[in-house]
DNA sequence: GTCATTTTGGAATTTTTATTCCATTCTTGC
DNA sequence: GCAAGAATGGAATAAAAATTCCAAAATGAC
């Protein structure tokens, strides 16, 4: 760190990330350690102090310092109002007129819209950190490649799976949804080329194990989603997806199931359309 | 506000919530106008200083000194420390892990995942803030009068018929899923004291439409589920429940609407049980 | 191993922010 | 309309935080 330019500070949150990340390996110890601790923290900037972070990283509060120097910042203020400002964007009383829902009435239905929200985000939030990279792109490659995409689920992935029918329906890609209408199972439908995209969750349905298990006895790849690895379903599959839904008293909010259905389901129609 | 026993400082943001409500209407012109500001933007507190706040409130900053001191806090650090510490993201890095999805490669399936992750994220979050709770209770009431609830939503909203019939069927509360299936209408199921609840969203689903004026014109109640109040559904319906759903892309995440309805099938439940 | 250069830690300083105090202005009961 | 009490605004003060600076330690080139 001889000389450094002083660049004009990042404006906005992701043009701070870049550069943080673009950064990082040329620092040296301790000012490494700054940067490893604020990209992992943050959402902490907008209310700590100095002394509170660099308590965090574990380096003397100087050292934090010049690290904002170098970040391009005039100091720790200034980069604290970059993330101050950015700080719940777009809705900014989100969090207040939830709390006030929740509190109006235990059973009243807008406490338990409430709840179904909150659950709903959990989810999300969730999903976004533990989703598999590697096996959603496997996934893509299974499905991309076959003739017909056969789609199981019943029941409370019922929603699901028809939901995705009409996504590929609507993107053109030839999809049949086994609705289990008059028990019918269908399975010969399911032809050398075609893949199969199963889901199913605790308690898990006989019908959807059923129906992977013939896929793959046939050959035929299967895509799960499911809520654990160690799913009787993913025994059957060639790629395995988990989603961890929070649940509201019975229910869940299925936010983060259709949330990653439907992007398997573009980011399949993306790759076909595009080979 | 002569004596004021000082009392122990709210331990949570409920109890501050809880105090502040139950605080709001004995206090004197300046202060009124700071609780109804923090009321309004709870959560710029951790975010904030008292000069900001204070501005923002239009009142000098010794009047919200005053206020922090009348909700039992020693001062504004100290009420300032309660937002700091409740501020703690459900899933403390989740921010940091979106910001990697969505910048892992336009088009690739993960960055896909991030976008409707957030979609479906600002769709609860617009959902929490513009829900309309007596609308929500008018259609708890109307349905929890049916003898059977007749469900109606196809294309993208049959995801969240089918998810409600489930919901509906697993409660023991008398349903009937419309699914066009053969295209029979079965119009004539819906008989005196039974409901409607249809779904549908632009471009609106002459299906669904037909059979809410349907059930209009005899007389049944119509609880509708739809994107504006201005819809042509809601022309047919007793109560209208709006949903602002976030799109991205051709397909919206479905997350509001989920939530919506089955905060819905709930309450519809509890009541039920209960009367 | 020595010297030049970079990096570091912590004490000293400056700036910002919170907090107190009190003179003045409003209310309200009579 | 007058007094007593409450509420208010702003200037003064205290506290906390950010920022700078420099001597000491570490690193690396020769």
């Amino acid at each position: 760190m001889t000389d450094m330019a002083t660049l004009a500070p990042p404006e906005s949150v992701e043009a701070f990330r870049e550069r943080l990340a673009a950064l990082t390996d040329t620092l040296p110890k301790r000012l490494k350690q700054c940067a490893e601790h604020i990209a992992q923290h943050s959402d902490r900037i907008a209310v700590s102090t100095v002394a509170e972070l660099a308590a965090g990283a574990d380096v003397p509060p100087s050292a934090l310092m010049r690290f904002c120097q170098i970040m391009g910042f005039s100091g720790f203020s200034e980069m604290q109002k970059l993330f101050r400002e950015a700080y719940m964007p777009g809705f900014p009383d989100y969090s207040t007129r939830l709390a006030n829902l929740r509190q109006s009435g235990s059973g009243s239905p807008a406490a338990l819209l409430g709840e179904f929200v909150e659950a709903g985000r959990l989810s999300l939030e969730s999903l976004a950190k533990s989703v598999d990279e590697e096996a959603l792109a496997a996934a893509v490659d299974i499905l991309k490649g076959a003739d017909t995409i056969h789609l199981m689920g019943l029941r409370r992935a019922f929603a699901v799976s028809s939901y995705l029918a009409y996504a590929l329906e609507k993107m053109e890609i030839p999809a049949m949804l086994h609705d289990g209408i008059g028990k019918f199972d269908h399975r010969h439908a399911m032809r050398a080329g075609d893949a199969l995209l199963a889901i199913t969750f605790a308690p898990y349905s006989e019908e959807t194990l059923a129906l992977a298990r013939d896929a793959r006895q046939r050959g035929l790849p299967v895509v799960a989603i499911t809520d654990r690895l160690t799913s009787p379903l993913a025994r059957h599959a060639s790629a395995t997806l988990t989603v961890p839904e929070v649940d509201f008293g019975a229910f869940r909010s299925l936010s983060a199931t259709i949330a990653l259905a439907i992007s398997l389901a573009v980011a399949v129609g993306a790759a076909r359309s595009s080979a």
